[in-house]
DNA sequence: GATGAATGAGACTTCATTCAT
DNA sequence: AATGAATGAAGTCTCATTCAT
């Protein structure tokens, strides 16, 4: 139908200006955070009216929500499970991976760690709440691998309340710190990788 | 002599303001964060006029700095040194010392840590330069002593820029994660302690 | 061609704009000085709001500038350079045309007056220097004047720094004392003209 | 009496304060202008506290009233009006007397100048009104010493009411002009004061 | 009488949001 | 739908004046 046809082309219309605004404050988020941005400088970056953007996004605050809610479902998207099942790769070889691509990210979306990590710390009780969520997952996640892991006698019995989340401040902490160095060789994210791993698996002490 | 006591009383009772501000500063930046605390409401905790605040600091940007250079200066004392002289206590020993004194902070100094962990996260370049010094001094601290232990052969040769950051974010994130659990008992950190003592030095795998 | 229609339009209304707050604030500024007029004052009489006022003038003191400037530039505009080349109108006869225009200000352009010659003066460093350079331009004006009517053998010798000063102050004290009284008749205007005149060239004394 | 010697005392000092303020004022006034001038610059230079200063004076702006009065009263003690009985000193002898004192001003007290031909102007109207009246008076004996002249036949017929204006402005300006430049040796104010009254004895024309 | 800490009204300015075109 | 000029609430800071000591 013509009327259809319209409809469509309208519609996409409407989701390619609401992304090419999602874009933009993302990284003017990632840049200045939220409270120095201000709503003229993401419309500038998206090359849109102040007018417009209100057409798009009822708020300022809004705005920073979608952007968080696209990163975070971005970043989750990224993490794969361990597989326990039969035939699947060894566990540790899995934990290596998701590692891995953890380790990528300063590279590959600095402005999801920025915004992520540090801009959206504090911002206001939605976002924090929304990072206490992101983190409460991430951490559940790593409790039930520890768990599975202490079911199969892969790993010592210990409070998996207190290692999880030692695991996960342990990648936090990393990953915090590669965000400022711009650029790292991609062979050098193995080394970390095989690090932190050894870190978590096998301690610090000799013997 | 009358001259000096009218002198000293004076000043103190200066101090005393600069405290009572200081101190009314440190919570409500604590409980709002930096952008959303108005000198009005700091001036309201403290129970001063607006004008009074600006008899003791230039700005709201300054009473901040004051609040979290005092934060600093008083986690940094708290924090001692390992001694790996002949006759000290061992090593490990004093880590846990540490670490006890680190885990009592989210009871005994609650909003230190949630303006030092929190709320001066990205506020602006000065706040961000003073916790990236702070967090360097403390990875530093930790680097030093993991190198002092593979010296000794206690610690195993790793990375040590590595592992001393994922210990760094390890206690940092159980601090963080305590940080909303208001009551806990002491004896439950005596246990925080020596599960991560346990994961940090002997890893998760068994055996 | 719509393109340009539209932004010929935009650009129009924004100096339509500008000029309204300028009008505002020289009536303001003319009303109450510098220090008494507010901003709000400004833009109540604009019948702006008072972020419309920083759309269109960094700051308050910098309409005052711009008011002043404006002011100077008509006040400049409206002074013939007295034309000696031959057939030009007799050098009096000139003098007297500028004279006459500038003992019609008070009645033409009273705000003009009551800006420059009174609330302009002591605002700050700035307004002072422009003060000051105008009224050097006008002292020159009149020394060099004087100069070329002394080598005319029209003008007597005499120190012209001091008499250019004289002429230049009797003129203004006459503007200043013109200002208050609102309403004079245009014939006086060529009464105080040849007075002012006749005093000038031949002085006070009888003979 | 003793009470009466205690009171004295007590009147004295109190007197001896207000002028001590009254000459910090009048410094700090001549300096920044009112506005710019705050209590605590002057407190400061009076050396006496913020609290000290409303013991003496009402307000800020009562300090600066009586700031000017006193400059007024200065002013009129030592201007002498001509003195026109037989066997006085000739008139236009007096008048260079009058000229010299007033020409003296810019170096024996710049501040008096100062503040009543600059920083006093467009203070308010209070200030307004007593720098007019000032004027009225040197105007009117200005003017009345003319008509003195036209009556005995010394100054031609003119309108006395714009000559003496005229004459006004060209003291005023050349002393507006004299306050800048700091140093000027004595023997020029006889130079500067006789070009002054050639100008207005005899005008500019040659013959 | 002297002090100076405390007060709070008031000014300027920013910026998220609205609205007429 | 798009624009960007206009809005005005809200926040920071100054400084003349008051008041307890």
């Amino acid at each position: 139908m013509g009327e259809d046809g319209r409809h469509r082309r309208a519609r996409e219309m409407r989701e390619e200006r609401t992304k090419q605004i999602l874009a933009a404050g993302l990284q003017i988020f990632a840049e200045q955070g939220y409270h120095r941005a201000s709503v003229a400088d993401i419309c500038g970056r998206a090359e849109v009216a102040r007018g417009t953007f209100y057409l798009y996004y009822p708020s300022k605050r809004d705005l920073f929500d979608a952007v968080m809610d696209a990163l975070i479902r971005d970043l989750e998207r990224g993490i794969r499970r361990v597989d326990v099942s039969p035939g699947a790769a060894p566990p540790l070889e899995q934990l290596k991976q998701n590692m891995l691509w953890l380790l990528s990210l300063p590279r590959a979306r600095p402005e999801m760690l920025q915004v992520l990590l540090w801009e959206a710390v504090g911002v206001d009780d939605v976002s924090d709440r929304k990072l206490a969520s992101l983190h409460h997952r991430m951490f559940e996640l790593t409790r039930r691998s520890l768990e599975t892991g202490q079911a199969l006698g892969l790993v010592r019995p210990s409070d998996t309340d207190v290692t999880a989340r030692a695991v996960v401040g342990a990648v936090k902490e990393l990953l915090l710190s590669l965000r400022v160095r711009g650029d790292l060789p991609q062979e050098d994210l193995a080394h970390l990788a095989d690090e932190l791993l050894a870190f978590a698996t096998r301690g610090l002490l000799s013997v």
